[in-house]
DNA sequence: GCCGTTTTCGGCCCGACTGTTTTCAGTCG
């Protein structure tokens, strides 16, 4: 079983303790194993014949032993047992907002109900608006999220989260009483997916504030409005925050609702052992230290409470409660990829393929983004839903291509490449002399994705190997929130691309963002270059470069780790070795 | 269930808002 389903399995039974009632502590132990497994960087297997499962912070003797039996025999009797004693409907009630573990309990012990539907019909007969601790707009709010629950539940990319987000945020920035104002949680660190929005505002003078943000045209309800905190659902399921704070305490706040929770965790946790308590309103001395200081500094930027602290900045991609502290403390926080770095990017498409714009009309647009080349990387014959070139196709655009340099219409240069299918047994889906014709090849996986992970590995192995591939497209194929990545073993592809000097791709299309964030320090570390590819299918799509910036950065990538930073010249240096 | 410069027990981040209450529990982030 691989760590994600591990990871899906331990918040499982942190849901399941709750709804049984038990210790917090212990639950909450759950999920951060849970979320300690997700952050592993190396092979699960590995990790626990090398008997070092436990040296992760979150996992001790208990978690660890379960994790090494899901992991090896993807089973647990523990779960079993536990879901067994917990009908299935209750987890499912979770997802209602307003109902927790003890509000499901108590409808449960107290009128029998095991199902959602049973719940709704309760609620319509008044029933649950007569319970201890429940009234009427309880269960009005109950009747409006089993309504609306799918909408709620959903995650959103975070492309689309940004573009809800901007627009909210110049309008904040716009009103008189504003002061300062930013977005903040996951959409500021930059996460491939976004859960809701977070506005925060410095303010004297909160009320309008609250008032304009819950009276924007599109929201379908307001669920929580006070002095400091307001929350509003938009007509398309997203929820957004905004908290409205003095302009002394806007950096604490931002610092905390920028999260995460686990960074933020350990921010306490540090300003605890030194003898000071943080929060989003500040940092005050503990009670009971004999040398707290009798006057607090002012600390008027983030910069300043990570100084405070003895720790370097830490930027908000880099904020996910790893090894971001040990870094900030040591002076190892690295100087990361910015999005003006960005000289050009490689993996793009035309109308020779399944993309919307010519040529012409692709290279004229990154020459108004300011980039100094566009590489072109249309599909292989192949991909034939997707119009994939042939040999002969190829030996027309590469000609299209070098005319088009040639022409001096453009200061920005045309790359001629091509997005190489790599065949289920791992050979190159064009003749070694088209390829050879080329400035680079990406190679990627587009069918036969039901393969063994072993299978699969030795399949883009194969492909990184060959002397004609120089980058590695979309890693493992996911769309995120669609559909998951095929199996493939990241490691080992890792080591592969670093002994054969290739290049993995971040594909920034807002749906891929892969190889996944979380691995590439260990790549980089390893001397694995790194391309930023938009996968554009349209002249719009190179913009989706920025997402890849973000995502590269918070896979703590610098400038030097980037292929695509380095000048028009050097790139064809690197391509011609 | 995890963890240890208060180290094998006794803590575990902290606060806002809501709805139901008459002082607070539950939920959420």
């Amino acid at each position: 079983m691989d760590k994600n389903s591990v990871a899906e399995i331990l918040n499982n039974i942190a849901v399941l303790l709750e709804l049984k009632g038990e210790n917090a502590f212990k639950i909450r132990a759950y999920q951060s194993g849970a979320r300690a497994v997700e952050g592993i960087c190396d092979d699960l297997g590995d990790l626990i014949e090398a008997g070092k499962l436990t040296e992760t912070p979150g996992i001790g003797k208990a978690l660890g032993e379960k994790i090494a039996t899901l992991s090896q025999t993807g089973e647990l009797e523990y779960y079993d047992n536990l879901k067994a004693s917990v009908p299935a409907g209750l987890i499912e009630m979770m997802e209602i907002p307003g109902l927790g573990a003890k509000k499901i309990r108590a409808v449960h012990e107290a009128l029998g109900v095991e199902a959602i539907e049973e719940l709704d019909r309760a609620c319509r007969e008044g029933e649950v608006a007569g319970l201890p601790g429940f009234g009427e707009k309880s269960q009005a709010k109950i009747l409006l999220g089993i309504r609306n629950r799918e909408a709620y539940g959903k995650r959103h990319l975070w492309w689309d989260a940004n573009n809800t987000a901007t627009p909210i945020l110049e309008g904040l920035l716009n009103l008189p009483e504003v002061e300062r104002a930013e977005h903040a949680g996951s959409l500021r660190r930059g996460r491939e997916t976004v859960g809701d929005l977070d506005f925060v505002v410095a303010s004297s003078r909160p009320a309008p504030v609250m008032d304009w943000f819950t009276g924007l045209p599109n929201v379908a309800e307001i669920t929580a409005k006070g002095e400091t905190k307001s929350s509003i659902r938009l007509e398309s399921g997203m929820q957004a925050d905004l908290r409205v704070v003095p302009g002394g305490q806007f950096h604490f706040a931002l610092h905390h609702f920028t999260g995460s929770k686990d960074h933020n965790v350990m921010m306490r946790q540090r300003a605890l052992q030194r003898g000071f308590s943080l929060s989003e309103w500040g940092i005050t001395p503990v009670k009971g230290i004999a040398d707290a200081p009798a006057s607090m500094p002012a600390l008027a930027t983030e910069e300043a409470i990570f100084e405070f602290l003895g720790l370097a900045y830490i930027p908000p991609e880099l904020r996910e409660g790893t090894e971001e502290l040990a870094a900030a403390e040591s002076g190892e926080i690295p100087r990361l990829l910015e999005e003006e770095d960005l000289k050009g990017v490689f993996h793009n498409h035309t109308i020779a393929s399944d993309g919307h714009n010519t040529l012409e009309e692709m290279v004229q647009e990154a020459e108004d983004i300011g980039w100094e080349y566009l590489g072109i990387a249309d599909h292989s014959k192949a991909s034939f839903q997707a119009n994939g070139l042939d040999e002969e196709r190829l030996a027309a655009q590469i000609s299209e291509i070098r005319a088009i340099n040639a022409s001096g219409n453009f200061r920005t240069h045309l790359f001629a490449g091509v997005e190489c299918d790599i065949l289920p047994d791992g050979r190159l889906d064009l003749d070694g002399a088209i390829l050879g014709e080329l400035d680079y090849v990406v190679v990627s996986v587009h069918s036969s994705f039901q393969q063994s992970e072993e299978a699969m590995t030795a399949r883009i192995i194969r492909a990184i190997e060959n002397p004609r591939a120089t980058m590695l497209g979309h890693l493992t194929g996911r769309l995120l929130l669609r559909r998951e990545g095929y199996a493939v073993n990241v490691d080992k592809i890792i080591d592969a691309a670093a002994a054969n000097r290739k290049v993995i791709e971040m594909n920034a299309h807002p749906v891929r963002l892969e190889m996944d964030w979380r691995h590439w320090k260990r790549a980089a570390d390893r001397g694995v270059l790194c391309a930023i590819n938009p996968d554009a299918h349209s002249k719009e799509g190179l913009r989706y470069a920025r997402a890849g910036v973000l995502a590269a950065r918070k896979g703590w990538l610098e400038k030097e780790g980037v292929l695509n930073t380095r000048s028009r010249l050097e790139v064809e240096e690197f391509f011609a070795r």
